[in-house]
DNA sequence: TTGAAATTTTGATCTGGATCAAAGCAACCA
DNA sequence: TGGTTGCTTTGATCCAGATCAAAATTTCAA
């Protein structure tokens, strides 16, 4: 495990000692944070925010499998420039739930500590960019369209998880593999001649550990939606859906 | 089902008409928005703002068992004045899911749809003011301590939801129950001499929906707890836990 | 206080998905 | 290019919690 970690705000110090090529680096992590909130629906973040969010953040490079390392002692807000990301709460007796997938473009806040221990771990090659929920609210603070946006990801948030929620209580098996099929397909997919495309970053078990099933079970369902006519495989990970409106009826969806 | 629902708005309208009460619904609605924001942290919402919000809210009282009627076509927000609610999420075949309880001094925040369709009810007698999301963050949007209350209640709501999700997705019977019993008493309970004292305002039914367990489950697991004896119960709602750091042993939490 | 309705508890049986076990595949590296 | 390793699929059995059924409480209204 790998990391090229960079505290912008001590490489700043370090550039007076050093004049190596940390003004690159404060750069990229403002260019990261620029692109993020370049197409928000009243996206006016402010110039100014986004070169104190720059100074504040620490932006990161993980590789496949590598854990995310969180802010100790205080929440933890991460912008997921490129990649995948999982989300992982860990109960007692080594069980682990993944809590959410997030892609290019996502903001997610991880508590410092609750119930259950929470970790993070890249899903492929990733580019995120860290911050201290303090920092990051002392900024925001003076920056009501940040406020806002940050408010408006973190309802989005909120209402998937509550789906989720639904599905991990409600829901028999199939409809959780049709339900995670539909919502992949929705966030990461390619729309091609009427069917959708996907190439899913996750394995079997990150699938069953954020549905609440088995590797088996995923298994199983999968190969049933396959003799079904509605999922095609090629390999691990890419996955074809001739036919996502039939999927999503059978994802148990109102 | 009868409504005491005021359109705050309208009625100052009705005011200039009928020169009746109306005022006085106004100013309760502004008391009791007062009293959300009185202890906040940082809670620097200002009075102007707490008027423009009364002039937005619509307070209403819902008897128990009442539906809480949402905005149309858009988010709604809610201030659980006094009582308590569920918040439903209903799948297909009429699974219904409970999201979550809100109690006295609650923010709700419920989406316009989605997946699933999202009802909420009172559980008792219930004192609500209720906002379309648009006019809550016009208002907001010019006051940055509301803004960052609002923002700090749905990232609490969002941290209780992926805890419900680990539950829902890795935990057994008992170890829900118990969970469902800690997270309560932390909420709703009294703490008396070493104990804590619990009169839950849910059924059987509702304690079900919400942990994905049947009620006969969850009457069985409740019945194993007391034969443990860290459960007393005294009728229907009245629950004593005379050792709540050996239940959340038990409740699997890390 | 009584009586009826609703909720809760208890008991018996069933089942969807877990667990255990082993065989097939795909990706990766030398 | 072939072997090795870690996934994924498939098969056989098991069990926690669901479902079905009925009795016991609690609540509440008259």
């Amino acid at each position: 495990m790998i990391w090229i970690k960079e505290q912008t705000g001590v490489l700043r110090q370090l550039a007076s000692m050093l004049n190596a090529a940390v003004p690159v680096e404060i750069s990229v992590a403002r260019a990261a944070i620029v692109g993020f909130f370049a197409n928000f629906p009243r996206g006016a973040v402010a110039g100014r925010t986004l070169d104190l969010l720059g100074e504040q953040g620490s932006m990161l490079h993980a590789k496949k499998g590598d854990t995310i390392p969180l802010m100790a002692g205080q929440d933890t807000v991460a912008f997921i420039c490129e990649g995948a990301t999982k989300l992982i709460a860990t109960a007692s007796r080594g069980r682990e739930q993944i809590v959410a997938f997030h892609f290019k473009g996502d903001l997610v806040s991880i508590p410092r500590s609750g119930e259950h221990a929470y970790s993070m771990k890249a899903l492929r090659e990733t580019q995120i960019v860290l911050f201290g929920a303090q920092a990051f609210l002392r900024v925001a603070r003076d920056d009501p369209g940040l406020l806002e946006a940050m408010l408006a990801r973190t309802q989005l948030a909120l209402y998937r998880c509550r789906d989720k929620a639904v599905g991990l209580g409600k829901k028999t098996a199939t409809e959780r593999m049709a339900s995670f099929l539909i919502i992949m397909a929705e966030r990461i997919g390619s729309p091609v001649s009427g069917g959708c495309l996907l190439d899913l970053p996750m394995s079997r078990r990150d699938i069953g550990d954020s549905l609440g099933l088995t590797i088996e079970t995923v298994s199983r369902q999968l190969g049933e939606l396959r003799e079904l006519g509605l999922v095609e495989t090629d390999g691990r990970s890419r996955i074809f859906l001739p036919d996502p409106a039939t999927l999503s009826t059978r994802a148990g969806h109102i």
